[in-house]
DNA sequence: AACGATGATTCCCT
DNA sequence: AGGGAATCATCGTT
Protein backbone atom coordinates (compact mmCIF):
# COMPACT_ATOMS: atom_id res chain seq x y z
CA UNK A 1 0.00 0.00 0.00
CA UNK A 2 2.85 2.35 0.83
CA UNK A 3 4.44 1.12 -2.16
CA UNK A 4 2.06 2.77 -4.39
CA UNK A 5 2.02 5.74 -2.34
CA UNK A 6 5.58 6.48 -2.96
CA UNK A 7 5.67 8.45 -6.29
CA UNK A 8 2.92 10.52 -5.03
CA UNK A 9 5.16 12.15 -2.15
CA UNK A 10 8.21 11.92 -3.76
CA UNK A 11 8.86 15.86 -3.09
CA UNK A 12 12.49 16.28 -4.26
CA UNK A 13 14.86 18.98 -1.81
CA UNK A 14 14.70 21.17 -4.99
CA UNK A 15 11.05 21.05 -5.02
CA UNK A 16 10.60 23.83 -1.78
CA UNK A 17 7.34 23.46 -1.58
CA UNK A 18 5.53 21.51 1.41
CA UNK A 19 8.36 21.55 3.02
CA UNK A 20 7.43 24.19 5.84
CA UNK A 21 4.89 21.47 6.86
CA UNK A 22 7.36 19.87 8.86
CA UNK A 23 6.63 22.79 11.80
CA UNK A 24 3.16 21.70 11.50
CA UNK A 25 2.27 18.67 13.95
CA UNK A 26 -1.12 17.59 12.12
CA UNK A 27 1.04 16.89 9.56
CA UNK A 28 4.22 15.26 11.17
CA UNK A 29 3.58 12.01 10.13
CA UNK A 30 2.69 12.98 6.73
CA UNK A 31 6.20 14.69 6.47
CA UNK A 32 7.91 11.70 7.77
CA UNK A 33 6.51 9.82 4.82
CA UNK A 34 7.36 12.62 2.69
CA UNK A 35 10.91 12.28 4.22
CA UNK A 36 11.04 8.65 3.51
CA UNK A 37 10.12 9.03 0.13
CA UNK A 38 13.03 11.88 -0.27
CA UNK A 39 15.96 9.03 0.38
CA UNK A 40 14.47 6.93 -2.67
CA UNK A 41 14.68 9.98 -4.69
CA UNK A 42 18.15 10.48 -3.52
CA UNK A 43 18.82 7.16 -5.60
CA UNK A 44 17.24 8.44 -8.02
CA UNK A 45 16.41 5.57 -9.25
CA UNK A 46 11.97 6.36 -8.68
CA UNK A 47 10.32 5.75 -12.01
CA UNK A 48 8.68 9.42 -11.82
CA UNK A 49 12.02 11.02 -10.93
CA UNK A 50 13.48 13.36 -12.94
CA UNK A 51 10.72 12.54 -15.38
CA UNK A 52 8.16 15.40 -16.31
CA UNK A 53 5.58 13.63 -15.34
CA UNK A 54 7.59 12.90 -11.55
CA UNK A 55 7.75 17.02 -11.35
CA UNK A 56 4.42 17.86 -11.91
CA UNK A 57 2.87 15.20 -9.96
CA UNK A 58 4.87 16.94 -6.98
CA UNK A 59 4.39 20.31 -7.98
CA UNK A 60 0.32 18.50 -7.35
CA UNK A 61 1.12 17.44 -4.39
CA UNK A 62 2.90 20.45 -3.26
CA UNK A 63 0.23 22.79 -3.75
CA UNK A 64 -2.64 20.50 -2.44
CA UNK A 65 -0.67 20.18 0.88
CA UNK A 66 0.06 23.63 0.49
CA UNK A 67 -3.70 24.73 0.11
CA UNK A 68 -4.23 22.69 2.89
CA UNK A 69 -1.83 24.20 5.16
CA UNK A 70 -3.40 27.47 4.59
CA UNK A 71 -6.72 26.49 4.33
CA UNK A 72 -6.77 27.95 8.14
CA UNK A 73 -6.09 31.45 7.06
CA UNK A 74 -8.38 31.85 5.05
CA UNK A 75 -12.14 33.16 5.18
CA UNK A 76 -14.83 31.07 5.65
CA UNK A 77 -16.40 31.54 2.57
CA UNK A 78 -12.68 31.03 1.02
CA UNK A 79 -12.52 27.65 2.44
CA UNK A 80 -15.30 26.47 1.95
CA UNK A 81 -14.12 27.11 -2.11
CA UNK A 82 -10.64 25.75 -1.68
CA UNK A 83 -11.99 22.57 -0.23
CA UNK A 84 -14.88 22.32 -2.96
CA UNK A 85 -11.92 22.29 -4.91
CA UNK A 86 -9.39 20.30 -3.61
CA UNK A 87 -12.31 17.73 -3.18
CA UNK A 88 -12.52 17.43 -6.68
CA UNK A 89 -8.53 17.81 -7.19
CA UNK A 90 -7.82 14.65 -9.56
CA UNK A 91 -5.08 13.59 -6.87
CA UNK A 92 -7.29 13.96 -4.10
CA UNK A 93 -7.89 10.15 -3.85
CA UNK A 94 -4.10 9.42 -3.53
CA UNK A 95 -3.96 11.37 -0.66
CA UNK A 96 -6.64 10.34 0.76
CA UNK A 97 -5.05 7.01 0.86
CA UNK A 98 -1.61 8.20 1.99
CA UNK A 99 -3.50 9.43 5.03
CA UNK A 100 -5.14 6.11 5.38
CA UNK A 101 -1.71 4.52 5.59
CA UNK A 102 -0.46 7.10 7.91
CA UNK A 103 -4.19 6.51 9.98
CA UNK A 104 -3.29 2.80 10.23
CA UNK A 105 -0.33 3.20 11.63
CA UNK A 106 -1.01 5.26 14.08
CA UNK A 107 -4.37 4.21 15.01
CA UNK A 108 -2.57 1.26 16.06
CA UNK A 109 -1.00 3.02 19.29
CA UNK A 110 -4.04 4.10 20.61
CA UNK A 111 -6.36 1.67 19.95
CA UNK A 112 -6.50 0.29 23.41
CA UNK A 113 -5.45 3.72 24.75
CA UNK A 114 -9.19 3.89 26.29
CA UNK A 115 -11.68 0.84 26.56
CA UNK A 116 -14.75 1.09 28.13
CA UNK A 117 -13.83 1.77 32.05
CA UNK A 118 -16.21 0.29 34.51
CA UNK A 119 -18.43 2.22 36.47
CA UNK A 120 -17.02 4.92 38.59
CA UNK A 121 -18.23 3.59 42.44
CA UNK A 122 -18.51 7.26 43.57
CA UNK A 123 -20.68 7.75 40.83
CA UNK A 124 -22.56 4.80 41.71
CA UNK A 125 -22.94 6.15 45.60
CA UNK A 126 -24.27 9.31 44.68
CA UNK A 127 -26.69 8.04 42.43
CA UNK A 128 -27.82 5.39 45.18
CA UNK A 129 -28.25 8.23 47.17
CA UNK A 130 -30.05 10.87 45.24
CA UNK A 131 -32.74 7.96 44.67
CA UNK A 132 -32.44 6.89 48.50
CA UNK A 133 -33.53 10.90 48.98
CA UNK A 134 -36.23 10.78 46.81
CA UNK A 135 -33.96 13.75 44.19
CA UNK A 136 -33.40 11.29 41.15
CA UNK A 137 -35.95 8.13 40.60
CA UNK A 138 -39.42 9.01 39.59
CA UNK A 139 -41.41 11.61 41.30
CA UNK A 140 -43.65 11.81 44.58
CA UNK A 141 -42.38 8.01 45.12
CA UNK A 142 -41.57 6.64 48.14
CA UNK A 143 -38.49 8.62 48.27
CA UNK A 144 -38.64 11.81 49.82
CA UNK A 145 -41.60 10.32 52.12
CA UNK A 146 -39.40 7.45 53.34
CA UNK A 147 -36.49 9.68 53.86
CA UNK A 148 -38.71 12.49 55.76
CA UNK A 149 -40.53 9.40 58.24
CA UNK A 150 -36.99 7.88 58.77
CA UNK A 151 -35.64 11.04 60.02
CA UNK A 152 -38.72 11.78 62.43
CA UNK A 153 -39.27 8.25 62.83
CA UNK A 154 -37.83 7.98 66.68
CA UNK A 155 -39.66 11.84 67.60
CA UNK A 156 -42.65 11.41 65.36
CA UNK A 157 -44.14 14.70 64.55
CA UNK A 158 -46.54 17.01 66.24
CA UNK A 159 -48.94 19.04 63.80
CA UNK A 160 -46.49 22.20 64.92
CA UNK A 161 -43.54 19.81 63.20
CA UNK A 162 -45.63 18.92 60.37
CA UNK A 163 -45.01 22.43 59.28
CA UNK A 164 -41.25 21.43 59.37
CA UNK A 165 -42.27 18.67 57.76
CA UNK A 166 -43.96 20.03 54.42
CA UNK A 167 -40.93 22.82 54.62
CA UNK A 168 -38.24 19.95 54.26
CA UNK A 169 -40.47 18.11 51.55
CA UNK A 170 -40.87 21.27 49.54
CA UNK A 171 -37.42 22.21 49.87
CA UNK A 172 -36.39 18.92 49.15
CA UNK A 173 -38.77 19.47 45.99
CA UNK A 174 -36.74 22.54 44.85
CA UNK A 175 -33.52 20.61 45.02
CA UNK A 176 -35.03 18.30 42.98
CA UNK A 177 -36.71 20.28 40.34
CA UNK A 178 -33.10 22.05 40.39
CA UNK A 179 -31.14 18.93 39.97
CA UNK A 180 -33.50 17.67 36.95
CA UNK A 181 -33.41 20.82 35.22
CA UNK A 182 -29.43 20.96 35.45
CA UNK A 183 -29.02 17.48 34.74
CA UNK A 184 -31.56 18.11 31.62
CA UNK A 185 -29.26 20.91 30.49
CA UNK A 186 -26.05 19.26 31.02
CA UNK A 187 -27.98 15.91 28.72
CA UNK A 188 -28.75 18.74 26.01
CA UNK A 189 -25.90 20.02 25.76
CA UNK A 190 -24.13 16.64 25.86
CA UNK A 191 -26.28 15.72 22.86
CA UNK A 192 -25.95 18.98 21.26
CA UNK A 193 -22.05 18.89 20.91
CA UNK A 194 -21.53 15.34 20.06
CA UNK A 195 -23.86 16.12 17.14
CA UNK A 196 -21.86 18.61 16.42
CA UNK A 197 -18.43 16.85 16.81
CA UNK A 198 -19.81 14.18 14.79
CA UNK A 199 -21.13 15.71 12.05
CA UNK A 200 -17.77 18.45 12.14
CA UNK A 201 -15.74 14.44 11.74
CA UNK A 202 -18.03 13.52 9.19
CA UNK A 203 -17.35 16.31 7.16
CA UNK A 204 -13.96 16.23 7.81
CA UNK A 205 -14.21 12.47 6.55
CA UNK A 206 -14.31 14.17 3.66
CA UNK A 207 -10.50 15.01 3.12
CA UNK A 208 -9.33 12.40 5.76
CA UNK A 209 -10.04 9.26 6.98
CA UNK A 210 -12.09 9.10 9.88
CA UNK A 211 -13.24 5.83 10.97
CA UNK A 212 -16.68 4.90 13.08
CA UNK A 213 -14.23 3.99 15.42
CA UNK A 214 -12.65 7.17 15.97
CA UNK A 215 -16.18 8.96 16.00
CA UNK A 216 -17.21 6.64 18.61
CA UNK A 217 -13.99 7.09 20.11
CA UNK A 218 -14.17 10.81 20.35
CA UNK A 219 -18.48 10.57 21.63
CA UNK A 220 -16.85 8.56 24.26
CA UNK A 221 -14.66 11.17 25.58
CA UNK A 222 -17.26 13.81 25.18
CA UNK A 223 -19.96 11.69 27.27
CA UNK A 224 -16.87 11.21 29.88
CA UNK A 225 -16.12 14.96 30.17
CA UNK A 226 -19.98 15.39 30.19
CA UNK A 227 -20.16 12.90 32.93
CA UNK A 228 -17.79 14.77 35.24
CA UNK A 229 -19.95 17.56 34.89
CA UNK A 230 -22.96 15.49 36.00
CA UNK A 231 -20.70 13.87 38.86
CA UNK A 232 -20.01 17.66 40.31
CA UNK A 233 -23.57 17.99 40.06
CA UNK A 234 -24.86 15.11 41.88
CA UNK A 235 -21.94 15.91 44.76
CA UNK A 236 -23.39 18.97 45.10
CA UNK A 237 -26.87 18.32 45.35
CA UNK A 238 -25.92 15.41 47.22
CA UNK A 239 -24.54 18.20 49.88
CA UNK A 240 -27.74 19.99 49.58
CA UNK A 241 -29.70 17.77 50.44
CA UNK A 242 -27.38 16.90 53.64
CA UNK A 243 -27.00 20.07 54.90
CA UNK A 244 -31.25 20.46 54.34
CA UNK A 245 -31.84 16.66 55.64
CA UNK A 246 -29.20 18.12 59.10
CA UNK A 247 -31.22 21.49 59.72
CA UNK A 248 -34.60 19.23 59.51
CA UNK A 249 -33.00 17.14 62.05
CA UNK A 250 -31.82 20.03 64.59
CA UNK A 251 -34.98 22.00 64.23
CA UNK A 252 -36.60 18.21 65.29
CA UNK A 253 -34.88 18.87 68.39
CA UNK A 254 -36.18 22.39 68.59
CA UNK A 255 -39.24 21.68 70.95
CA UNK A 256 -41.95 23.70 71.35
CA UNK A 257 -44.21 23.38 74.42
CA UNK A 258 -47.12 21.34 74.22
CA UNK A 259 -50.73 23.55 73.89
CA UNK A 260 -52.56 24.66 77.24
CA UNK A 261 -55.20 21.89 75.81
CA UNK A 262 -52.62 19.03 75.57
CA UNK A 263 -51.26 19.69 78.56
CA UNK A 264 -54.57 19.78 80.30
CA UNK A 265 -55.87 16.35 78.63
CA UNK A 266 -52.35 14.61 79.94
CA UNK A 267 -52.83 16.64 83.13
CA UNK A 268 -56.25 15.42 83.76
CA UNK A 269 -54.81 11.71 82.75
CA UNK A 270 -52.34 12.03 85.30
CA UNK A 271 -53.82 13.14 88.58
CA UNK A 272 -57.45 11.02 87.72
CA UNK A 273 -54.86 7.95 87.64
CA UNK A 274 -51.94 9.01 90.14
CA UNK A 275 -52.43 5.81 91.74
CA UNK A 276 -51.40 4.15 88.76
CA UNK A 277 -50.51 6.71 85.85
CA UNK A 278 -49.17 3.82 83.23
CA UNK A 279 -51.44 4.56 80.68
CA UNK A 280 -51.98 1.42 78.31
CA UNK A 281 -50.90 1.59 74.64
CA UNK A 282 -54.72 2.12 73.72
CA UNK A 283 -54.86 4.92 76.22
CA UNK A 284 -52.07 6.53 75.10
CA UNK A 285 -52.66 6.55 71.34
CA UNK A 286 -56.40 8.07 72.71
CA UNK A 287 -54.21 10.46 74.93
CA UNK A 288 -52.09 11.57 71.71
CA UNK A 289 -55.05 11.85 69.37
CA UNK A 290 -56.91 14.29 71.64
CA UNK A 291 -53.95 15.97 72.54
CA UNK A 292 -52.44 16.52 68.93
CA UNK A 293 -49.19 14.83 69.69
CA UNK A 294 -47.76 11.25 68.87
CA UNK A 295 -47.45 8.53 71.15
CA UNK A 296 -43.76 9.22 71.81
CA UNK A 297 -44.99 12.27 72.99
CA UNK A 298 -46.78 11.13 75.32
CA UNK A 299 -44.42 8.41 76.56
CA UNK A 300 -42.04 11.34 76.99
CA UNK A 301 -44.78 13.42 78.79
CA UNK A 302 -45.76 10.55 81.40
CA UNK A 303 -42.02 9.66 82.00
CA UNK A 304 -41.12 13.01 82.91
CA UNK A 305 -44.45 13.32 84.91
CA UNK A 306 -43.99 10.65 87.20
CA UNK A 307 -40.32 11.42 88.28
CA UNK A 308 -40.91 15.35 88.62
CA UNK A 309 -44.14 14.17 90.57
CA UNK A 310 -42.28 11.59 92.60
CA UNK A 311 -39.31 14.03 93.32
CA UNK A 312 -40.71 17.11 94.26
CA UNK A 313 -44.54 15.88 95.34
CA UNK A 314 -45.21 19.26 97.23
CA UNK A 315 -44.74 21.61 94.65
CA UNK A 316 -47.71 19.48 92.55
CA UNK A 317 -49.63 19.15 95.45
CA UNK A 318 -51.62 22.63 94.17
CA UNK A 319 -51.83 21.25 90.80
CA UNK A 320 -53.07 17.74 91.63
CA UNK A 321 -55.69 19.28 93.90
CA UNK A 322 -56.79 21.49 91.17
CA UNK A 323 -57.22 18.65 88.65
CA UNK A 324 -59.12 17.03 91.52
CA UNK A 325 -61.56 19.42 92.01
CA UNK A 326 -61.96 19.92 87.99
CA UNK A 327 -62.31 16.10 87.88
CA UNK A 328 -65.10 15.98 90.82
CA UNK A 329 -66.78 18.99 89.22
CA UNK A 330 -67.53 17.33 86.10
CA UNK A 331 -68.23 14.25 88.17
CA UNK A 332 -70.51 15.78 90.32
CA UNK A 333 -74.28 13.74 89.94
CA UNK A 334 -71.97 10.91 89.58
CA UNK A 335 -72.41 8.85 93.26
CA UNK A 336 -68.91 8.23 93.19
CA UNK A 337 -67.12 11.23 92.13
CA UNK A 338 -63.48 10.40 93.30
CA UNK A 339 -63.50 7.31 90.89
CA UNK A 340 -64.21 8.85 88.10
CA UNK A 341 -61.68 6.65 85.61
CA UNK A 342 -62.90 3.39 86.77
CA UNK A 343 -66.52 3.40 86.46
CA UNK A 344 -66.34 5.05 83.45
CA UNK A 345 -67.13 8.74 84.51
CA UNK A 346 -63.94 10.11 83.70
CA UNK A 347 -64.83 13.78 83.14
CA UNK A 348 -65.22 14.26 79.23
CA UNK A 349 -61.99 16.11 78.14
CA UNK A 350 -59.57 13.68 80.07
CA UNK A 351 -59.06 10.11 78.74
CA UNK A 352 -61.04 7.45 79.58
CA UNK A 353 -59.14 4.85 80.50
CA UNK A 354 -61.10 0.78 79.67
CA UNK A 355 -57.51 -0.56 79.91
CA UNK A 356 -56.36 0.96 82.69
CA UNK A 357 -57.60 -0.57 85.62
CA UNK A 358 -60.03 -3.23 86.88
CA UNK A 359 -63.03 -1.36 87.97
CA UNK A 360 -63.39 -0.37 91.76
CA UNK A 361 -59.85 -0.58 91.85
CA UNK A 362 -58.51 2.49 90.67
CA UNK A 363 -58.18 5.50 93.38
CA UNK A 364 -57.81 8.76 91.56
CA UNK A 365 -55.75 11.32 93.74
CA UNK A 366 -53.19 9.13 95.34
CA UNK A 367 -49.52 9.96 96.67
CA UNK A 368 -47.24 7.39 95.62
CA UNK A 369 -45.86 6.38 98.76
CA UNK A 370 -42.50 7.56 99.31
CA UNK A 371 -41.93 7.99 96.15
CA UNK A 372 -43.05 5.08 94.06
CA UNK A 373 -45.69 3.95 93.14
CA UNK A 374 -45.06 0.20 92.03
CA UNK A 375 -41.06 0.23 92.51
CA UNK A 376 -39.55 -0.38 89.31
CA UNK A 377 -40.80 -2.35 86.63
CA UNK A 378 -43.82 -2.62 88.02
CA UNK A 379 -46.17 -3.78 85.31
CA UNK A 380 -48.09 -0.40 83.90
CA UNK A 381 -51.44 -1.23 84.00
CA UNK A 382 -54.14 -3.49 85.90
CA UNK A 383 -52.22 -5.19 88.05
CA UNK A 384 -51.03 -2.01 89.89
CA UNK A 385 -49.88 -2.96 93.52
CA UNK A 386 -51.55 0.32 94.81
CA UNK A 387 -48.95 0.89 97.44
CA UNK A 388 -51.12 3.94 98.40
CA UNK A 389 -54.72 4.69 98.52
CA UNK A 390 -54.25 7.78 100.24
CA UNK A 391 -56.26 10.75 99.20
CA UNK A 392 -54.46 13.77 98.01
CA UNK A 393 -57.64 15.66 98.28
CA UNK A 394 -61.22 16.14 99.62
C1' DA B 1 -29.11 37.53 81.53
C1' DA B 2 -30.76 34.43 84.84
C1' DC B 3 -33.66 31.02 86.09
C1' DG B 4 -37.24 27.68 86.31
C1' DA B 5 -40.19 24.84 83.36
C1' DT B 6 -40.43 21.44 80.11
C1' DG B 7 -39.89 18.34 76.08
C1' DA B 8 -36.39 15.24 74.33
C1' DT B 9 -32.49 12.20 74.65
C1' DT B 10 -29.54 8.87 76.63
C1' DC B 11 -28.09 5.34 79.63
C1' DC B 12 -29.11 1.80 82.52
C1' DC B 13 -31.97 -1.66 84.74
C1' DT B 14 -35.30 -5.33 84.99
C1' DA C 1 -39.50 -3.27 75.49
C1' DG C 2 -40.81 -0.21 79.00
C1' DG C 3 -39.60 2.55 82.71
C1' DG C 4 -36.45 5.36 85.99
C1' DA C 5 -33.02 8.64 86.35
C1' DA C 6 -29.87 11.97 84.75
C1' DT C 7 -29.02 15.22 81.52
C1' DC C 8 -29.45 18.28 77.58
C1' DA C 9 -31.44 22.04 75.17
C1' DT C 10 -34.83 25.21 74.50
C1' DC C 11 -38.78 28.05 75.94
C1' DG C 12 -40.97 31.51 78.63
C1' DT C 13 -40.95 34.52 82.39
C1' DT C 14 -38.85 37.78 85.40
Amino acid sequence: MLQQQQPLTGNGPSSGRGLGLSGHPGMHALNSVHQASQHRSDGGDSGLEGTENGHETRRDIGDILQQIMTITDQSLDEAQAKKHALNCHRMKPALFSVLCEIKEKTGLSMRNAQEDEPQDPQLVRLDNMLLAEGVAGPEKGGGAAAAVSAATSSGGMSPDSSLEHSDYKSKLSQIRSIYHTELEKYEQACTEFTTHVMNLLREQSRTRPVTPREIERMVGIIHRKFSTIQTQLKQSTCEAVMILRSRFLDARRKRRNFSKQATEGLNEYFYSHLSNPYPSEEAKEDLAKQCGITVSQVCNWFGNKRIRYKKNIGKFQEEANLYAMKTALVGQGDDSPHTPNSTGTERRGALRCATCLPPGRSRPHSFPSNGNWQGRNSPPNGASPHSDHSENSD
